[in-house]
DNA sequence: AAGTATACCAACCGCGAGCGC
DNA sequence: GGCGCTCGCGGTTGGTATACT
């Protein structure tokens, strides 16, 4: 069973915060630190509790935070980062100054994760496409087309520059033997 | 202009970890 | 070791703004 968390569901109000619940907390914590949170909710005269002062602090009242407008240079970390990291936004924050987890991961939410489904959908489409261009090639012994072979080197030219080295594989060139391939190799996609 | 859908983001919630008693 | 308190994290919710019909 789920431990209860004495800081949650308490009496305190919820709902966006005031202008004067903000000053009042910022001045608390001017004089306490960013800490104990609990005292700081009472020592402030809030109805809210630890729990919502800390969030408050930390996404919105900190100082040296930016909001708002986050760069392309930024979003291109923040993609980087999470492919590294995963959803560890306070770790990804961390390496993005005056950002905040909160931010990020509302960034993600609503722009990136959308933006990443359509890359990958993209290249789905773009892979599938490459593929059933080799399955042309093989499947039905196409060698017209864009694509010839060489009968010296053994290898097949696809379109103007590309050369499908099967020097190194052995025939039959079918199906099973083209996606093992495919899986070791999958750079030669980007050629078709 | 009014109603509805969608996007955005602040705030909430549940949970786990760390710490002191 | 057990308990309660505090803190921090990540997922989710809900209110508001904006776009669309």
């Amino acid at each position: 069973m789920a431990r209860l968390d004495s800081s949650n569901r308490s009496e305190a109000s919820r709902g966006a915060w005031a202008a004067e619940e903000d000053r009042k907390l910022a001045q608390v914590i001017e004089i306490h630190g960013p800490r104990r949170w609990k005292l700081i909710a009472a020592k402030a005269g809030l109805d809210r509790c630890g729990k919502s002062c800390r969030l408050r602090w930390m996404n919105y009242l900190r100082p040296n935070i930016k909001r708002g407008n986050i760069s392309d240079q930024e979003e291109d970390l923040i993609v980087r980062l999470h492919k590294l990291l995963g959803n560890r936004w306070s770790l990804i924050a961390g390496r993005l100054p005056g950002r905040t987890d909160n931010e990020i991961k509302n960034y993600w939410n609503s722009h990136l994760s959308k933006k990443m489904k359509q890359n990958e959908k993209q290249k789905k489409v773009s892979r599938d496409e490459k593929i059933e261009t080799l399955s042309n090639i093989i499947t039905k012994g196409s060698l017209e087309g864009p694509s010839t072979r060489d009968d010296e080197t053994n290898n097949y030219n696809v379109g103007k520059e590309v050369v499908f080295d099967c020097s190194s594989h052995e025939e039959p060139l079918n199906m099973e033997w083209m996606s093992k391939f495919l899986e070791l190799d999958e750079r030669w996609l980007d050629f078709v």
